[in-house]
DNA sequence: TAGATTGTTAATCGATTAACAATC
DNA sequence: TAGATTGTTAATCGATTAACAATC
């Protein structure tokens, strides 16, 4: 499916989860001019095993050359491809208060592969308000907005109960990825859905394990 | 070191990327006066496998009993020790505009076993404002602040270029978390650092790469 | 006692690391 | 050619699943 993937698209996630950090790293040393570098050097600098370094890049393609190294542009390239952050997906606000005004001016969201498409308030006084460029729709329009623009997330910064029935509209239409603010706790309902919690968020919780034993 | 806990302390990663789920769940059945409940109850709920819930739970003590199941109280109460959500970290917020006001107010610090003990800001003019019960500090005082209180977290709301004086100055006098809602990439930085950040996050990323291959 | 369900050991599966031949 | 570094196979390590004896 992929032009350039050589390679078996059955990526583990464990290798998936390395990805954007490998991204980040190599955007840096492409924005830095430089056009080479080796699983030796990529170790050193952050922390994996160069071992695992080669068989990483190895499950997406032959992007190496022995004696040489990796192309950097190249390498960045093929790992925007795999994480789709060339995409543009459809990403739905949902409550336009403080928190919703300044997670759609903060977030980046075009580098992250998304596009905010559209804001959505139950207070229909707001109508007349933008953010950014985008007008802020009546929550009642939801329903004819997704049949239509089909957008793939959606970010809940509404509290617990009206994201509780949200919640419910969004997933039945065919939303099932959630950045979710809101104290409803969407995958106790949905196990299916893919969400993001800033609350109760796992690794925040394991970050206060960590503390406590360190 | 741990009171109730009977086996090792070495429980791994992959453990305790579970328990917040687990935890989750069992305050729910907790506050719905259920007080049993059994692996293979819970692996039908939870999409886990019975077998792996009975292997989790026992890295850290017996709350089982053969024929019976697990007594609820006692695990949710377990796994509170474990998570240290009865703990009470000190953890700073720095930025006091509308992004760092939401972030005061939404999240439940003490539910995930911190507490908010102060608010900085860069705008002397905001000290005669408050948030909840907190005034906002300038960030003169942060250095004597964390010296004498001792966080062990930053929250930070502020643009890139202060986020990477301020993270220099955080880490050096001890503060090795962050919730990292700045541009400034940290991990890029302090590879040691425990970082969660809402732009340029991991399972973002991810999340964007699943969308395109479903 | 009979039935249920744990605790625990053994078997399987997958991911990481080590080693080295291929080759630029 | 000699040196470097990949691609890939084999060895190790760890995590998940299966099985079943212990026992409530």
């Amino acid at each position: 499916m992929e032009n350039k993937m050589k390679k078996n698209s059955n990526v583990s996630m464990s290798v998936i989860r390395r990805l954007p950090r490998y991204y980040r790293f190599l955007s840096e040393l492409n924005k830095a001019g430089i056009t080479r570098t080796s699983s030796k050097e990529l170790s050193e600098k952050m922390g994996f095993t160069a071992s695992q370094i080669r068989q990483d890049f190895n499950c997406f393609g032959g992007f190496g050359q022995q004696g040489y190294g990796y192309n950097v542009p190249q390498l960045c390239d093929a790992i925007e491809d795999i994480l789709g952050i060339k995409a543009k997906h459809k990403c739905i606000l949902i409550g336009a208060g403080n928190l919703g005004k300044s997670i759609a001016t903060h977030v980046p969201f075009s580098s992250l592969g998304f596009e905010l498409s559209a804001v959505f308030d139950s207070n229909e006084k707001l109508k007349d308000e933008k953010i950014g460029s985008l007008s802020i729709l009546p929550e009642t329009n939801l329903a004819e907005y997704i049949n239509k623009e089909k957008p793939v997330m959606a970010i809940l910064t509404v509290p617990k109960k009206p994201a509780e029935t949200l919640t419910k509209k969004l997933y039945d239409s065919g939303v099932k990825s959630f950045w979710n603010f809101s104290h409803y706790d969407i995958s106790m309902d949905y196990p299916d859905a893919i969400v993001e919690s800033v609350h109760l968020n796992d690794s925040m919780m394991t970050l206060s394990y960590k503390l406590k034993d360190e």
